[in-house]
DNA sequence: ATTGAGGTTCCAGTTACTGGAAGCCCTATA
DNA sequence: TATAGGGCTTCCAGTAACTGGAACCTCAAT
């Protein structure tokens, strides 16, 4: 299979899927003229990848999840640590950007939006704000 | 003020006041020794950047912003559509973890988590999922 | 013979810093 | 007066995960 193929069907952009070989996530076959050859256990590779980056996980996680994939004797333990882990973080980062868009919106509710340089969000952030209004320590 | 007084009182690192000297966020005053001597007014900037940035604006947007602070003849309409358009982009993030979220939080549930090769999770990122529990395509 | 769509490599750029090395400046102490 | 320290300076490299582009090769079809 050449890499246009693999790509549509991994959903991998073909330059995405030559990245992934540097680094040595996939290591295709090679054709007499250079072109990369994948066989079917590449594509399921790169799918699995597709899925693992589609919940976020960092490629260095898509690794490891990688590996523990073709690990027969894995403990499923350390597999769920690291997708609890990584859970986690995606709290943390919602909880981050739900507190952004808290404060945000309030400035933005405060601000007219007219033709006039008066502006609560710029106030907001110049420091000169109403700290119950904005949130903003 | 020298650099370290600046750091603490913006809570921005010397680094990165460093680094946003040399893309043209601040630039401080020299003293006779070649020291950094921030006045007031690049303290001010700099609190202003740290807050915009703790709402998760971009360093050019940052700069756009700057710029409509210091312009006095500035129509907050414009202050306004960005920060609007940084709400949405918020809302999409937020959106996408939350999607993430709820798969990975139904694989985990589904896996024992014990010395046991057998995992859901990675049967899920194989592509060999329940659909309707995984929520991955 | 040539065209076009695919494939190849390599280099550079992206975002927003951060770490580290090598060296200068100033003050305080032995 | 020598030196130790802490803070300041610059510059270079590295981070994450690609992405764009240039220059060139290969293959099938016209």
């Amino acid at each position: 299979m050449q890499i246009g193929e693999v790509s549509v069907r991994s959903g991998i952009a073909s330059k995405t899927i030559r990245y992934y070989e540097t680094i040595g996530l996939v290591c295709p076959a090679r054709d007499a003229n250079g072109y990369r050859d994948f066989h079917e256990n590449d594509l399921h590779k790169l799918v699995f990848l597709a899925r693992a980056r589609a919940l976020g996980f960092s490629i260095e996680d898509c690794r490891k999840l990688l590996g523990l994939y073709e690990d027969e004797s894995r403990e499923s333990a350390a597999v769920k640590a690291m997708a609890e882990e990584h859970l986690r973080d995606i709290d943390h980062k919602i909880g981050q950007l739900q507190e952004m868009r808290g404060t945000l919106s309030h400035l933005i509710d405060a601000c007219r939006g007219d033709d006039r340089p008066d502006c609560p969000i710029l106030r907001g952030l110049s420091g000169a704000s109403d700290r119950s209004k904005t949130g903003v320590a």
